[in-house]
DNA sequence: CGCCTTGTTGAAAACACTCAACTAGAGTGG
DNA sequence: CCACTCTAGTTGAGTGTTTTCAACAAGGCG
């Protein structure tokens, strides 16, 4: 890789980061400088790629740069569910710094270029850097709350649900500026989102077409446009607090 | 309070956590008086009364020390959805340390006695002991991975998800001493049971039923006995991987 | 004893699944 | 350029699981 490449993947780190991280509470300079510092290498997946496998215990951790990736398990007869989608500037595996074993795999929904932090790196953070250090595990916590929120959710019906996830995503593409015009890039099948769902393929379309008909949105060639904000958050009983993306001390 | 129950308190504390921390990575002697001077009070909380709410910004994080505690989110319609079980030795809300405010409530399932760690305490020890904060922040990790779970879990039939149920509590209890005989006492209703497998309760007794009729475990007066560990295992396609039980370096 | 909670059962309705067929569109190779 | 193929999306019909509602049994506790 060049050096200029190298650059300009360190700038987009330095630049999705501090959106990210100083969504939770300001860095300061040297913070920003420890963080950049720990990153390593970049790489590039192909869609439906596994970026780590369930039972590795890889030695770094992942920050999505373009693209979209999912966290998921399987059952036994090989029923796929995502526990969480991943959008650019996710740190997407920060768990496995810790976590060892992975209890999941990471797989590439798209095309995706992503960060490697080695976990020796990320160790000398937390001995250095503890305001750092409880910014990068908050950001582990508001995985959590997302994965609450999705157990909740499991509650709703397909509609509804498609609706929440729908939400969800949208004000998390607009934290990283990734909206325009109420519309974002969704390169995501509907097959995908029966395993996000937890239902099956059929059922998607079907939970679809009763969002279409009360036109609170339209889905058509990977872009997906939200027609009435207000009424689809009600529809999805969509409360945006457990995204967390209000910045307060920590 | 007096000092001798103080006493009892701390002692408690110091074996649970003990267990617990120690079960993940060694615990140096700092380490174990850190921990312990974070303590601050203990409160009894009856069944049925909330620890935490949501929308709250508590100042403590809580453990328990005996009894069982939940953490829940409800919907619109009021159904309710736990997310978490905690038995003794479980930091339950060392979330709310970073996470402001809960973006769900911790119940009391049975009469709970939680001891209380103040936030700045806590504070004082993710910039003193690094170590330890790893181990802390790990603690939160293994709660996501128990999410992550329970969403795999919602794609089981009723019957296989509350043998699963089972099987977690039966290792997480062993943990930490309350098993004997193959059994553990489960001061719980099948409503709640319900509220963990967000299923009815009236399905909740027909799974039951199924289990039962199996032979794999007894549910009787609040008593609850494993007969056959293995079938009841593979019923449940329950790997304990994703407890985290064994321990490695951190 | 009566009351309340908890557990259990039956029957009908709602919801989601499977299977199969079919459409539309993108991409490929002749 | 046209067939061919593959994927993704859509529709219908029949099946299975879970829910709801209602009733009733069993036990604890005032």
């Amino acid at each position: 890789m060049s050096g200029e490449a190298l650059e300009n993947e360190r700038r987009d780190v330095r630049q999705l980061l501090g959106k990210k991280l100083n969504g939770y509470d300001t860095l300061s300079g040297a913070e920003t400088s420890a963080i950049e510092d720990a990153m390593g290498s970049c790489r590039l997946f192909d869609a439906n790629a596994d970026l780590v496998r369930v039972g590795e215990s890889p030695d770094f951790s992942t920050l999505i740069l373009n693209g979209w990736a999912a966290r998921y398990k399987s059952t036994e007869e090989g029923a796929r569910q995502i526990t969480a989608v991943h959008i650019p500037g996710d740190f997407v595996d920060l768990h496995s710094f810790l976590l060892r074993p992975m209890d999941h795999s990471v797989v590439a929904l798209s095309s995706c270029r992503v960060a490697m932090f080695p976990h020796h790196r990320l160790r000398v953070i937390t001995e250095r850097h503890p305001h750092l250090t409880r910014l990068l595990w908050l950001n582990t916590l508001v995985d959590a709350a997302l994965h609450r929120e999705w157990l909740l959710m499991m509650r709703l019906r397909a509609g509804n649900h498609l609706a929440h996830l729908i939400c969800e995503l949208y004000l998390r593409l607009d934290a990283v500026g990734l909206i325009s015009n109420r519309a974002f890039e969704f390169p995501i099948t509907q097959a995908v989102v029966a395993d996000m769902l937890g239902i099956s393929p059929v059922h998607v379309n079907r939970a679809l077409q009763e969002v279409r008909a009360r036109e609170l949105l339209t889905w058509q060639n990977k872009i997906v446009t939200i027609l009435k904000w207000e009424e689809l958050k009600a529809f999805a009983q969509f409360d945006p607090t457990y995204l967390f993306q209000e910045k307060l001390p920590r």
